[in-house]
DNA sequence: CTCCTTGTTATACAAGTGTATAACAAGGAT
DNA sequence: ATCCTTGTTATACACTTGTATAACAAGGAG
């Protein structure tokens, strides 16, 4: 007897999977990500994963774009909190949001783990990478330039800024850091002090 | 007809094993390192790797250890070659050596990240993390308060210091990292007129 | 109602996975 | 020389992997 199933749009189906992609690459990480358990998640045979896209890794790299865009919202909804008056208010919002849910979270980063190890052998997700870093740099550079006193080299301020948090949201979502993220806040309000 | 072989001593064979396992990863990242292929770098066959190991996994704990002690020899390295009466200059040596050959490298960041994954779910691989990065940590605080003009919370700035060192490490081994390793050393440079 | 398109499943397949096991070979002890 | 220990290989096994393919079912067009 076949199982009985809805039949969906195209469109609802690819997002349903891309979550299901999301969720299984945060729950068990690349090692545990097949397309067997991302179906499972998605409620759907493994068949119909080829049926829309070219392949597992086609997939992946959609999963990247998506999470991507995810985060992005979730920074700039970090910065709409506070008032456009207040530009090192924003900067500040921006930043530190990587230290607090959703952002800091052990299975965003075994999201982003997974992305960083296609990326060094896959091209075409290393673009994907390349573009998502490159609008993150820019949304921080523009949100320095807009604080008053902005310092001789943004673009240079932008790239430590961004590796410091980085950094610091690395080991928060790891686990066991060894410092509290309202001490990741100090820091990097420290940072903010002494060159902006 | 058996293949010819030679016998070797248990600690011989173990840290060839190690060393297989390194190259493997660093050539093929997580994805691609299976018993068999480790064992095809070694030159040796599958079953002996269960000889010497409890299994794949004890192998990468080990593998992470001697990699771990890799780094920090070649960090302690660059610093041993400032003379002892600059603890300024070791510091920035210490700092620095991370952005050039062989720590900032596409294929140790593939490592690395193989063991970033294994952390989050593998306890045991966890603490070996959590003991690599407390040791780091530490050499790094020894050497910033080796310094004149020691700041107010050593500990703190060891961790913001690591942090943005390690957010500079990883975009520049992942490649396409839109700064130079230059650049990342007038940073870093930059960080430690402010706040030291 | 019937046909036809197409979303969806079930099944099959070849290749790859970690591991278990027995046969083999090398070198020292007797 | 012979035995015995043990390092090492070859092979087998059960399981998972990504993908291909044919059967099926749902819903609209005629």
């Amino acid at each position: 007897m076949r199982q009985a199933f809805t039949r969906k749009s195209a469109d609802t189906r690819r997002e349903a999977l891309v979550a299901a992609c999301a969720r299984c690459l945060a729950k068990h990480g690349a090692q545990g990500t097949s397309v067997r358990a991302i179906c499972l998640e998605a409620g759907v045979s493994p068949g119909l994963l080829r049926h829309y896209f070219e392949g597992i890794d086609a997939l992946i790299a959609e999963t990247y774009r998506s999470t991507g865009a995810r985060v992005a919202d979730a920074l700039h909804a970090a910065v709409e909190a506070v008032a456009a008056d207040n530009p090192r208010g924003r900067l500040l919002a921006f930043v530190t949001a990587s230290f607090r849910k959703p952002i800091a979270d052990s299975e965003l980063l075994a999201t982003w783990l997974a992305f960083w190890s296609l990326a060094r052998t896959h091209t075409a997700i290393g673009k994907i990478h390349d573009e998502i870093y490159a609008d993150n740099r820019h949304d921080m550079e523009r949100f320095i330039v807009a604080c008053p006193g902005t310092p001789a080299d943004p673009r240079l301020m932008a790239v430590a800024l961004t590796a410091l948090v980085d950094g610091l949201w690395l080991e928060l979502s790891l686990g066991n850091a060894p410092f509290s993220a309202d001490e990741a806040e100090t820091l990097a309000e420290k940072w903010l002090d002494s060159f902006i």
